[in-house]
DNA sequence: GCCTGGCGATACTTTGCAGGTATGAAAGGG
DNA sequence: CCCTTTCATACCTGCAAAGTATCGCCAGGC
C-alpha cells in the first residue's frame, strides 16, 4: 500500500464521486477507479458503496479512512518536523560548563538562545572542566565551556575557541585587614588562610596558582577548596580567609565583601568553548552564531578554526 | 512523498548500512541510494550522515523517522481496522425496539451478540413501533423490532420478518373479582376500566383491540394508556382496572397479580424484525445470523426474503 | 607508499505500473 | 424507450523505480 492510495481514498470519500474526485486529484477517472479497486483487493474488503446517489464509504471504509487521515497527517508532520530540526528550530543542546561561566558570558548567551530557539531543549550540566572535556569527547555533551582548552585522548577532534580572558583577584570580608587595599601581594597572600576553587578537575587553575605562590606549597595545600566562586565569596565574607578567584567575580558585588587586585597580576586560563569538529548539528551552529554575535573577536576565532567549512551547510538544499 | 520512502528510511536507520538495508528490503543498493537522495531533496534536509563507521540519522532524520514510524503504523492499522470492520468485528448497531420485546426475544439475542461481538457498539433505543419504522427508513436505525411490519412511505425498501407470535391476555390484581378466573370474556372486559399500551404510535395493536371490543368505542377510549407492559402490570396490580397486553407478559410473574386468557382468543400483531434491504453491513449480517440461530423458523423466513443475495457478501475477496 | 577492500554515488538500461484515451455496461430520468 | 450519467474495462504510453556495471573515496594493511 502506498500513500497515493490513502490520498485517493480520502478524495473519493470527500467528493462522493469518482469523476469529481479524480478531477480534484488532477488525474482521469479510470486510474482512480483502478487504484481504488487495487486498494480494496489488497485490503480484502470493499471500502466504498457505489450507488446511483453517490459513492459512500462502507463501515470498513470509514475505519480505513480514519486511519488514513492520521497516517497522512503524520507524513506531512514528518516533513515539517524534519525541516524544523534541520533549521535548528527544534532539538536538544547539551551544554557542560564551569560554574564561573554563569557569571559572565553564559547569562547573555543562554538568554538569547532561549529567546531565539524556544523549542530547543537546553540541557545544562554544571561540571568541572576535566569532566566537561571527557563528556564532550564521549559524545555526552554537544558544547562545553571550560577553563583552558580540553587536553587528553580524543581532544584533537574538538574545536576550541577562547571566549573570555581572566586574571586572578582576591576577595575578603569588609572587616578583613586587607579590605581597604586596592591590591594584595603574594607575600600577603602567603600569610593568610586561602580559599580557592581549584581541585584536581581544574588542572589549569591549580597550575596557575602554584606558579604564583612559588615553592611555598604549604599555603596552597592548606587552602580551603570550594566548589565554585559563590562559595569562595561566601567563605571570604565569613572571614575564613582570603578568597582567590577569577576577576569575573567582580560582576557579583555583594555587601560585606571587598575585592582586591593581586600583584603581580596573574592571568588565569582562558574561558574556552569547545565542541566536536565533526558536529554539524544545526542547533549547535545556531548556538555558535549567538556566541559569535555576542562578541566579535570570538567570531573571528571561530571562523579561523572552522575554515571555509561553515557550520550549518548540512541542511542546505542542492542546486 | 510515498510510503516507500518511509519504509526505506526506516530500514536504512535500522541497518545503518545502505547495502544491508537494501538487501533487507529486497532491492539493490543503488535504488535505495536514489530513493533516500530523492527523499532528502524533497524534505530539503539531509536525513542521514554517511560516515565510515556507518550511516546514522541526523537530528532532522531522527525527527523524520519518529513520524515515519507512526505513519506506517497507522497504515497497517488502517488495513487491520478495515478488515475487522468488514468482518463485522467492530462497528455499531443501532437497534430500535418495542419495550415488550425486552421480555422475550431480545435478552437472548442481545446477550449472544454482545458475547460474540464484544467490540461492536450496540445502541439500544426503546421506542414505539411507528417511530422505529420512520427512524429505520430515515437511516437513523440499522434494525428495528416492531409490532407488525412497518407501513408507510419508504417501507417498501425494508425487509421484515416475523420473529414472534402473540395473543392478548389480561392481567388483574389478585384482589380483583376476575382474579380467580382462567379467562375473561369480552363482555367482562367492557364492564371494567381498561389499561392498554396502545397509542397512535402502535396502530396495529390499537386496531386489534378495536376489532375485539367491537363498536363499543367507549371502553377503549376511556382506557388508561400506559407506555409499556411493565406499567400495565403495575397499574393492574394497584387495582386500577384490567390490563390488556401481550402473552409475552407471562414471562414476568410477579406477586399480587393474576393473568387470565381473553376469550375469544385474540391474536396480536407479530413481533417483526426489519432492516433496510440495501443494507449489506457485516455487523447487521452478524446480528441476523444470531437471530437466525436463535429460532430456525425465523432463519427460513429470512432466507426467503433475501433470496440468494446472502448478506455479508460485501466483504468477500475476489477470486 | 601503494595496494586493496568496502561502501556509497553515478551512469545507463530495463521494466513495471501509474495514468491517459476510448469504450462498455448498468441504472435512472425524461 | 431512449438518453444521460457514472463507474468499470481494455489497451496504450511514458515515467520512474529497480537492476547492472562502474566509479570515487577513504581506511587499513602489507
Amino acid at each position: 500500500m502506498e500513500a497515493r492510495h490513502l490520498r485517493y481514498a480520502l478524495a473519493l470519500a470527500a467528493h462522493g464521486h469518482f469523476g469529481r474526485a479524480a478531477h480534484a486529484l488532477g488525474i482521469a477517472q479510470p486510474p482512480l477507479s483502478k487504484q481504488i479497486a487495487d486498494l480494496e483487493r489488497e485490503i480484502g474488503a470493499r471500502l466504498f458503496d457505489r450507488t446511483r446517489q453517490g459513492v459512500f464509504p462502507t463501515a470498513a471504509g470509514e475505519a480505513f479512512l480514519a486511519r488514513a487521515r492520521r497516517a497522512l497527517e503524520e507524513m506531512t508532520a514528518a516533513t515539517v518536523d524534519a525541516g524544523r530540526a534541520a533549521r535548528g528550530e527544534t532539538g536538544r543542546l547539551r551544554l557542560g560548563f564551569i560554574a564561573s561561566a554563569l557569571l559572565d558570558p553564559l547569562p547573555d548567551v543562554l538568554g538569547r538562545f532561549g529567546r531565539e530557539r524556544p523549542d530547543v531543549r537546553l540541557e545544562l550540566h554544571e561540571m568541572a572542566s576535566g569532566r566537561s572535556a571527557t563528556a564532550l569527547i564521549a559524545g555526552e555533551l554537544d558544547v562545553a565551556v571550560t577553563l583552558g582548552p580540553p587536553r587528553g585522548a580524543g581532544a584533537e577532534h574538538l574545536v576550541s575557541v577562547p571566549i573570555g580572558h581572566d586574571h586572578l583577584i582576591a576577595v575578603v570580608s569588609s572587616a578583613h585587614p586587607y579590605a581597604g587595599q586596592a591590591s594584595v601581594s603574594v607575600d600577603q597572600l602567603r600569610r593568610q588562610p586561602l580559599i580557592v576553587a581549584a581541585g584536581e578537575d581544574e588542572p589549569a587553575v591549580t597550575a596557575g596558582l602554584r606558579t604564583l605562590l612559588g615553592e611555598d606549597t604549604a599555603a596552597l595545600d592548606g587552602a580551603t577548596v570550594a566548589r565554585d566562586v559563590h562559595t569562595i565569596i561566601g567563605l571570604a565574607a565569613c572571614g575564613v580567609g582570603v578568597g582567590l578567584g577569577p576577576s569575573r567575580m567582580l560582576s557579583v558585588p555583594r555587601p560585606g565583601i571587598r575585592f582586591c587586585e593581586v600583584t603581580p597580576r596573574t592571568a588565569l586560563p582562558d574561558l574556552v568553548l569547545s565542541f566536536a569538529d565533526r558536529d554539524r548539528s544545526p542547533v549547535l551552529s545556531a548556538f555558535l552564531d549567538i556566541v559569535r554575535n555576542n562578541c566579535p573577536d570570538v567570531g573571528a576565532a571561530l571562523d579561523r578554526r572552522l575554515g571555509h567549512t561553515r557550520v550549518g551547510d548540512s541542511c542546505a538544499k542542492q542546486p
